[in-house]
DNA sequence: TTGACACATTGATGTAGATCAAGACCATGA
DNA sequence: TCATGGTCTTGATCTACATCAATGTGTCAA
C-alpha cells in the first residue's frame, strides 16, 4: 500500500510558496493577480526553535510555510502545552479576518515561510472569489485533520498515537518520495521528543519509551537521530488503531 | 462576568434554520437568492439518540439545526468512540464538496434540521460569493474551537474537563437567557454522561464521579436529573484550566 | 581533550482515571 | 402493584501513563 497523498505531494512539488497555491491548483488564476500577490510577498527565516509569534501578539500578514516544519501551539497558566497544529511545506498559517494569532507559532527546524500583509490579501480574496473557495476548501481539510486528531487525544493507547503520528509524518513529508522503494519507507522525522510530547498529549519520557518498544518490535527502524525507517508501512499502520481502509483525511 | 457570545445568541434568536444565516449576517443578500434558498429547502425531524447519518454513507444534503443538539463522533473498529463535533441551533453540519459522511451524525435530543441539497447548494455558493465567504468564517471559527477542544483532550484533567464542558455549553445555549438574573445561570445540559463521557474522552462513572465532586463543592447544582445551576460563573471558569480573561473562541 | 549543553534513554515509584461490579433512581406500562 | 429497562451513582481494584531521578550520547567550542 505506502498510500501517499498525490494531492499534497504535487503541491510542494510544484509551488509551495503561495499560500493559494495557485499555480499549481488554479487554471483560472489571472496574470494580473498573479502579479499582485508577488509583488506584496516577502520572504522570513526562522532558527529552529525560534518563535514565529505569540499567542495574542499582533499578526499582520498570513503565510505559507515553503521549507520546514512550524507547530501551532496552545499553552496553559501552569505551562502545560498541546500542540493543536502541524505545518509542513505548502501548509498555510493565519486566518483572514484577526488581527492576533490565537496560538504560539513555532519554527520546529529551520524555516522559510512566504508571507503576504494581511490587508492586501483580504483585499484580493474579495476581489478573486475562487481564492476564497481554495481557502475555504483548505480550511475545511484542517478541521477534518483536527478531527482525526481529536480521536487521537482522546482514545488512542500511547502506543498507538506514536503509530500514527509516524504513519501521518511518511504520509505527509515530501522527502519521504526519495526512497519509497520495494515496500520500505526512510525519511527525516524532523521533531524532538517533547515535540512529539507536545503533539500526542504525552510526556517526553513516555515517547522515547514507546519509540523503543516499536525498534526492538522491528516495526521502526532509527538510523541516526532523527532519520526513520519503516520497513513495513502496513504493519505499522495496524498498530495506529485506525481502520485498516482509513481513508484519506490527512 | 457571566460572558456569553452575544453572536450565537443573535443569530438563534433571529433565524436559526439557514444555513448561512442570512437574514441575520448577510445584508447583501438578495431576495433572488433568498428565494431560492427558500424553495430548495426542507425539514427532517429526528428522536434523541436516532441517527441521522453513519460514517462513510452518502449524504447528499447539507443543513443546520434549528432546535435539539446533534453530534458527530468518530469510532474506532473495537469501539472506542470520540465525540468530534457538538452542533447547537443554527451550527452548520456537511461538507460542500464530498460526498459521503466522515462522521456519525447523531441526534443527542429531539432534533429538527434544515436541509438543502447539496447540489443546487453548491450552485447557489459560487453564484453569490459572499456565502462561500461567511461559510470560511464558520469553519475557521469551527476550528478554533477544534482546537480548544484538542487542548481540552490531550492536557486537562477529568475535573478541568467537566468544568470546561459545562462553560462551553452554558455560553453556547440560548435557553440560558431565560435565567441570566444576578449571576446565577439555569440551562438545560442536554447531555447523557455517556454522550459527555465521549465528548471529553472519559468514561461515563469518571464523568459521574467528578460531577458529584463538583456537587458537593457547591460549584454546581443539579436539579432534576438534567438541569443545572451554576451559582457562581466565574467559581467555576476557575476550574477550567483556561486563562481567566480566556478569548472567546467558542 | 575536555567541558558544556541539548537531547534521548532507562529505571523506580506514584497516581489519575479505567475497569469491574453492585445498587439506586425513575419512568413506563402490564 | 410490581416488573422492566434505561440512566446514574458509588465502591473496590487495577493499570497505563506521569513523575522524579539518574545516566547516556552527540555536537560544538575553547
Amino acid at each position: 500500500m505506502t498510500r501517499v497523498s498525490p494531492k499534497t505531494l504535487s503541491f510542494s512539488q510544484e509551488c509551495n510558496d503561495c499560500p493559494i497555491r495557485h499555480r499549481a491548483v488554479c487554471a483560472r488564476c489571472e496574470a494580473d493577480e498573479l502579479t499582485q500577490l508577488e509583488q506584496i510577498k516577502y520572504y522570513r527565516s526562522f532558527e529552529a526553535g525560534q518563535t514565529v509569534v505569540w499567542a495574542g501578539d499582533k499578526m499582520d500578514f498570513v503565510a505559507s510555510v515553503v521549507t520546514g516544519i512550524a507547530t501551532l501551539s496552545q499553552t496553559m497558566e501552569d505551562g502545560r502545552r498541546q500542540m493543536v497544529g502541524l505545518l509542513l511545506p505548502s501548509d498555510f498559517a493565519g486566518r483572514p479576518g484577526r488581527e492576533t494569532s490565537a496560538y504560539d507559532v513555532t519554527a520546529a527546524t529551520d524555516l522559510v515561510m512566504c508571507c503576504f500583509r494581511k490587508k492586501p490579501f483580504e483585499e484580493m480574496m474579495l476581489r478573486t472569489p475562487h481564492i476564497g473557495q481554495r481557502l475555504l476548501e483548505m480550511t475545511l481539510d484542517e478541521l477534518d485533520a483536527a478531527r482525526e486528531w481529536m480521536l487521537l487525544l482522546g482514545r488512542k493507547t500511547a502506543r498507538e498515537k506514536i503509530a500514527s503520528l509516524i504513519c501521518i509524518i511518511a504520509r505527509r513529508d515530501a522527502s519521504l518520495q526519495l526512497s519509497a522503494s520495494d515496500g520500505e519507507l526512510r525519511f527525516d522525522l524532523p521533531l524532538t521528543r517533547e515535540a512529539m510530547s507536545e503533539y500526542l498529549g504525552l510526556t517526553l519520557e513516555t515517547v522515547s519509551r514507546q519509540m523503543s518498544a516499536l525498534r526492538k518490535e522491528g516495526l521502526i527502524v532509527t538510523e541516526g537521530k532523527r532519520q526513520i525507517v519503516i520497513p513495513d508501512f502496513d504493519a505499522l499502520l495496524e498498530e495506529t488503531g485506525d481502520d485498516s481502509d482509513g481513508g484519506f483525511l490527512i
